[in-house]
DNA sequence: CTGTTATTGCAACGGTCGTTTCAATATATA
DNA sequence: TATATATTGAAACGACCGTTGCAATAACAG
């Protein structure tokens, strides 16, 4: 045995997830990186390998803390009527609260799809991952709202509750009030619409 | 008088367009311009200015070669009662199309409002106006479809409008059949849902 | 043809990037 | 306490970035 590590690797793990969320990931510079962590870049990189390795570690903090508590109440076994509309209502909320990450900088993925990773199949993998856990969350939340609707119009509303949550994760950091104008639409959709 | 340009200066910029389309504002390197241009750092800096430049010249292509000529059917005077529907199945199409920059690299203008110009004052208002004209064309095909609705009712289907094809540009890179899909989600709404 | 001027090619600029190297340091084990 | 080893700091690496300066060139007006 050596020296021991002082500093705590998820802590670190979610300064670094900071920056990239805030500057993108080729934006991101090993200074800032070291800045933000506290670390310089000898134990940045004896500890993760690469600026790349630490943006997975990034990613994975940011499906963990972030986008999975906030989806957890529609990934349960027993989801009320309610759940899909208080995570709406809540979501429309958080993009317009000013100073968060959220509502200044969107979704970590989605701005990752359109930067140097975007044709990166790690990348890909996880960005389809993320919305197929959107997808089952939405449609259990559609589900449980609206039980006279049958599988067919399920899937409607679930796709469009993607498309309006996605748009809206897109657009936040240019239009933040119009991002939350779109996820409140589905939560119209939802709540009152049916086949004719 | 000198020596003449020899060059179309629009095919320049198609080209560069293209460039930044492909790799980003940021990745997209002069040497790469220099390319696909056919010109030199010398032309290119002498008929430009600099490469932020030639890039506010590439969004204005975009809007007008490549945006605005598949909604000029929904922007005239008379809207059609189909027009919105093939607006997007035809969208759908071209997202599934392959090798087509659309289908391969997304929307250009929703890629630029990540990466590092993001924060920039010019392209947040050539984002805006985007969106705008999306809403526009929306709006007059919803009202020439659904002449069943009422005004409140075609806004719901217009913000939904926007946010299929909207989420649809910003998956499309990553996951061009789900990106599909959810521009057909939105003729599915358009054509057979209403409030209840 | 001559003179003028816009266009072009080439080379270098200063700066930043992610990564690597290497020696110095600190701590756990024995 | 002595030794082994993991961690750290500082400096330098080569590569690439957007931009600029300058000399050579090409094509216009006269």
């Amino acid at each position: 045995m050596g020296r021991t590590r002082t500093f705590d690797e998820d802590a670190v793990v979610r300064a670094a997830r900071d920056v990239f969320w805030q500057h993108g990931y080729a934006e991101a510079s090993v200074p800032d990186l070291e800045a933000a962590t506290g670390l310089g870049r000898s134990s940045l990189y004896h500890s993760f390998g690469s600026k790349r390795e630490l943006f997975d570690a990034a990613i994975e903090s940011y499906l963990d803390e972030v986008i999975r508590p906030r989806l957890a109440p529609l990934l349960g076994p027993d989801v009320s009527a309610d759940a899909l509309e208080t995570y709406l209502t809540g979501l429309a909320a958080a993009l317009q609260a000013p100073r968060t990450h959220l509502a200044e900088h969107g979704c970590l993925l989605m701005n990752t799809v359109r930067g140097t990773l975007a044709d990166d199949e790690h990348v890909k993998r996880a960005v389809g991952q993320y919305r197929n856990e959107l997808t089952t969350a939405f449609a259990a939340g559609v589900a449980a709202r609206r039980p006279d609707l049958d599988a067919e119009d399920h899937a409607v509303l679930t796709r469009s509750c993607t498309a309006h949550v996605l748009s809206a994760m897109a657009i936040v950091r240019a239009q933040p009030a119009a991002a939350a104008d779109l996820v409140d639409n589905a939560r119209i959709l939802v709540a009152g619409w049916t086949p004719r």
